[in-house]
DNA sequence: CGTAAGCC
């Protein structure tokens, strides 16, 4: 049944889809009489409040140019689902979104989280008659089923998996669908040492593209200076004039040797002093080097570490988004586009640093490599047991199992706490076993908790009151790290109670525009590096100063930030953050919580990470009962399923 | 079954 004209008018208004169009003028159309398209005229949009010609001429204007997604509006309508998704529509597939859709309904499936049911009901409105069966839906599934599993970080999946996720939504024959996508072009076979798979194209040009560059960059490479002779030491000491122990020399040398080598270990084995060493030495040699990380806050950290200039990947890479102005001026932004540093115009250094490598997906890894020219020599440094990148592939863990290209892994630790029971505990965490934790310095709690309520319970006690008096470490330098945000024991809870105890809010609420009072420990959410005078990078944890003149003072630590406008949305309350979030930081206390909901989540690399992120004492609340140690046995490690070291061999 | 970077 059609929906009738002023139905879809009425979704159009509401769901924001009207540049211009704010929620109270929407709500005031049909008083000033606007309750179908045939009424949107300059004079009766003049008639609403506060709106003048020029803004009732622009309201007109940007009314006709969302033709494209009021059609698409109605469609949606008819088949039952939401409005809002008509925006998403013509931002994927342009002004013709409508014809495309009616088309191929099944190209539903390429917005993230739509339904295979919601595609279903797409094509029983738009194709009244359609049958399950058609031939553009078992194409389509295909796609979508690999799309799902690259969500869990796989860039392949075994034949028999898709087969199996085609016949539970009744695809009647796969391998007909399968062959059709292939022939299609967005899906493509596969065949590494163990399975015949699938990919996404997409994935699998990323990552055989990854492999030619390692090879590419390996056979192209020439030294760098000159290869030192060993340095004398002093006897019984395997450290170098330059601080560096023979292991970490290796990895410098590698550096400067190699067309591409890889440098891991945990924390505190001295990564970063190795890394600092390379630039020192490189800049003596005359050669260039380029510092870069996926995140803003690993990049910022960088830079503090090596006394140098460090930035994103894709700010390296000038990433750039296609701002495709459509006919009515809407500016339309698309960051996946591409980058400015390529094949054609690569990166100007000699070597080329990347950190924090276990957060690259495979395409940002791809367009890294691409941009390196022939001769430039890229040294990958990261902690494969830290949590795996958000996008498909483990580049780092893939170059790493390859064998095919020199690898150096720091094992020993030279922080003062080594030896200590962190290091211990995260030694055997890493390695997948979890001891009975043996601390009678405190160095490292346990503290069981029955349900998620008593984890937060526990959380606020020991910040507030536990850990300070007992180990005389003040709550500002206690950090707390779960890994969901909601629930009893997520971050939005948590940092509500918290905040109840530590900084109570001073005046009555109503105070006006801010969410934050002098005194509040707050985390960005974004990076923000042109907030004056030194910006802020995602993950960075500060407090607040001052609360003025709807600016909010936050002192980050590496200084201070003056943030207002649209940017004050990018900071939240950071007494509690997720496990994500943290990766990146050190904290002198952490409490980590692992709350009986997150238990599906859990993983080895989830509970390395946090634990990690202390320097001195850990506390760990953790709600699965009694059974820690069965718990953490079995906490998963399941390797992502990718191409790249069928590739690289 | 929930986490989550980057870019204008």
């Amino acid at each position: 049944m059609q929906p009738s004209d002023d139905r879809v008018f009425a979704a159009f208004c509401a769901s924001g889809l009207w540049p211009g169009l704010g929620i109270t003028l929407a709500g005031a159309l049909a008083e000033a009489g606007i309750r179908t398209p045939g009424d949107v005229t300059t004079s009766a949009l003049a008639s609403l409040p506060k709106v003048g010609q020029l803004r009732a001429g622009r309201l007109l204007s940007a009314f006709i140019a969302a033709q494209p997604a009021y059609d698409i509006v109605a469609l949606l309508l008819q088949a039952g689902l939401a409005p809002r998704l008509a925006g998403r529509c013509v931002e994927i597939f342009g002004p013709g979104a409508l014809r495309l859709l009616k088309d191929d309904p099944w190209r539903l499936l390429q917005l993230s989280g739509v339904s295979v049911a919601d595609a279903d009901a797409l094509a029983r409105a738009a194709l009244p008659g359609i049958l399950p069966s058609d031939d553009r839906r078992s194409r389509a599934l295909v796609g979508w089923v690999l799309t799902q599993v690259a969500r869990d970080g796989d860039t392949l999946a075994t034949l028999e998996r898709v087969t199996d996720d085609l016949l539970s939504y009744r695809v009647a024959d796969p391998q007909a669908a399968i062959a059709a996508a292939c022939e299609a072009g967005a899906v493509e076979a596969v065949s590494t040492v163990l399975d015949s798979t699938l990919a996404l194209t997409r994935y699998a040009e990323a990552e055989r593209e990854i492999a030619s560059s390692v090879h590419r960059l390996t056979d192209a490479a020439k030294q760098i200076g000159q290869v030192r002779p060993a340095r004398r030491r002093k006897a019984g000491e395997d450290i170098d004039p330059d601080g560096l122990d023979s292991v970490q020399r290796s990895a410098v040398d590698n550096a400067l040797t190699h067309g591409l080598s890889v440098l891991t270990g945990g924390p505190g084995t001295g990564k970063s002093r190795t890394v600092a060493t390379l630039v020192r030495e490189a800049e003596r040699a005359g050669k260039s080097v380029a510092l870069a990380a996926p995140t803003g806050r690993a990049a910022k950290r960088l830079a503090e570490l090596c006394d140098a200039e460090a930035m994103t990947i894709h700010r390296m890479l000038g990433v750039q988004p296609r701002s495709d102005t459509d006919d009515d001026g809407n500016a339309r932004v698309d960051f996946s586009a591409g980058f400015a540093r390529g094949a054609d115009w690569p990166l100007d250094q000699d070597i080329v640093v990347v950190d924090e490598a276990s957060m690259l997906d495979v395409e940002l890894a791809a367009a890294l490599l691409r941009a390196c020219a022939d001769g430039t020599h890229v040294l990958v440094v990261g902690d494969s047991a830290q949590l795996p990148s958000i996008g498909p592939g483990q580049v780092l863990a893939d170059l790493i199992g390859s064998n095919t290209v020199p690898v150096v892994e720091l094992t020993t630790l030279y922080r003062q706490e080594a030896g200590g029971a962190i290091a211990r505990l995260a030694t055997a965490v890493r390695s997948g076993s979890l001891p009975a934790v043996d601390s009678p310095e405190r160095e490292v709690v346990i503290v069981p908790a029955r349900g998620s309520a008593e984890c937060a319970h526990r959380v606020v006690q020991l910040m507030t009151d536990s850990i300070p008096r007992a180990l005389e470490i003040p709550a500002e330098q206690i950090q707390v790290v779960t890994p969901v945000h909601r629930g009893p024991a997520g971050t939005l809870a948590l940092n509500a109670a918290l905040k109840a105890v530590l900084n109570p809010p001073k005046a009555p609420s109503g105070k006006g525009f801010s969410r934050f009072d002098e005194g509040d420990r707050v985390v960005a959410t974004a990076n923000h590096l042109e907030v004056s005078p030194t910006g802020f990078a995602n993950g960075e944890v500060g407090v607040v100063t001052k609360v003025a003149d709807k600016v909010v003072t936050v002192d980050f630590g590496s200084g201070p930030a003056e943030i207002s406008g649209k940017a004050l949305a990018d900071i939240t309350h950071g007494w509690a953050i997720t496990v994500h979030r943290a990766q990146g930081s050190e904290f002198r206390a952490v409490i980590v919580v692992l709350p009986p909901e997150a238990g599906r989540m859990l993983s080895r690399p989830l509970v390395y990470t946090g634990l990690t992120r202390a320097q001195r004492h850990l506390s760990i609340v953790h709600g699965t009962g009694p059974a820690l140690a069965h718990a953490v046995h079995d906490i998963r490690n399941k390797p992502r399923r990718t191409a790249l070291r069928d590739f690289l061999g």
